[in-house]
DNA sequence: GCTCGAAAATGAACAATGTTCAAGAAGAAT
DNA sequence: ATTCTTCTTGAACATTGTTCATTTTCGAGC
């Protein structure tokens, strides 16, 4: 038994299902925000009946955690193709790509970070720690930056500082009155990074 | 006339209601979370009507937002409560309270920053006011210790680093898996704190 | 190609929950 | 006491998540 992608066609055409479903409702998430998602929009777009999304993903949050993982695997593949030549230049780079992908897909990342489950279900592991790892990724140049520093207390630093940059963009973005402008918040960021560093003792060479 | 409080045994009845409404919303989403509250349970615990809750809040969001109203200004409070004397206590203070009143209401907090309303209407000024106002608190003792910045550029300091903050402290308490013990995020904070101002140029006196 | 059985799809019915409103109750004004 | 205003009620409605008996689909074995 195969548990990649069958070969039957029935298998095939549930599969292609699948995806129309994940990318109707990402749509409508991205578009409208999480709370204007309604199973009965997704099925008709798709053009199946509610029992199919139903059959497919269990529950109604189903569908949205799964677009839910897409978006933290899409973030990851984006900070992911940051370069790593320089340290200094990957810490910024890091921040100022996860800015752009915030700012191109708010309501995504937001339904990441926002949605609550039903009842007191806790949500699901596998996705706040892919979200812990995707926070990781500031490790590798933090170490080659502090290369004597203890390796553990800079992991804490890496989910830290990335925590604080993540605070300061889902605010920042928040605010529609003023309409916080993405190059002002851009400056932010990287004099924010640019600050944290020089504490750490890691002189600027912007 | 009046627009406080009136005097009649109406109105006095009316806003003991109100308050009871508000009291019993609040109760449900500390302990429950936001998505657990109900308009049908609300009447009952208040042992009136939906109607009436409609008739005083007129719609559902409307309740959402008047408890969020009050957590935020009762945030406020307590962080205005933090001494002024040293401004370097006061900037760890104000982190310190943040985190303290995070990890008793993380529900309530959640509600502040997490809600969104229906269709895409926007959420209050007012209440982002608010926080931006709560979040300002952090503006005088950084003019303190760096009293010849722009004071324009402080203003914004003050909002980025209690932003960072905030977005440490609300990924650090999400955390289910491993349960980041408050004593653990508590040394976070003081630390990122101590490297950010460092990085200002200000020395560390703990 | 036909038959049968397993799997999937369907959508009507149900359940939970936000919202409205006509009718009635309660209180204030005279 | 009567009238008028205002508030309250809760049944009815609207929306939306969920279930499940029935029907349809499709592949396997003959």
């Amino acid at each position: 038994m195969n548990n990649v992608q069958e070969e039957s066609p029935r298998d095939r055409k549930k599969f292609r299902r699948r995806l129309q479903i994940l990318e109707i409702a990402r749509g409508i998430i991205a578009s409208k925000g999480l709370r204007s998602l309604k199973v009965r929009d997704v099925a008709e777009a798709a053009g199946c009946s509610v029992g199919s999304v139903y059959n497919e993903f269990g529950d109604f949050d189903g569908v949205i955690l799964t677009v839910n993982r897409e978006t933290v695997q899409a973030l990851t593949t984006r900070l992911a193709g940051v370069p790593a030549e320089d340290p200094l230049h990957q810490l910024h780079g890091l921040a100022a790509t996860y800015l752009e992908f915030f700012a191109e897909h708010a309501n995504l990342l937001r339904s990441l970070f926002e949605h609550r489950m039903e009842d007191d279900r806790p949500y699901p592991d596998d996705i706040l720690q892919m979200v812990m790892d995707a926070f990781a990724l500031m490790h590798p140049p933090l170490l080659r930056l502090l290369p004597d520093a203890d390796d553990v207390k800079l992991a804490l630093l890496s989910r830290t500082l990335f925590s604080a940059v993540h605070g300061i963009i889902s605010l920042g973005l928040e605010e529609r009155m003023v309409a916080v402008p993405p190059q002002m918040l851009r400056q932010q960021i990287d004099q924010f990074v640019d600050t944290q560093l020089a504490g750490l003792g890691i002189l600027p060479v912007r």
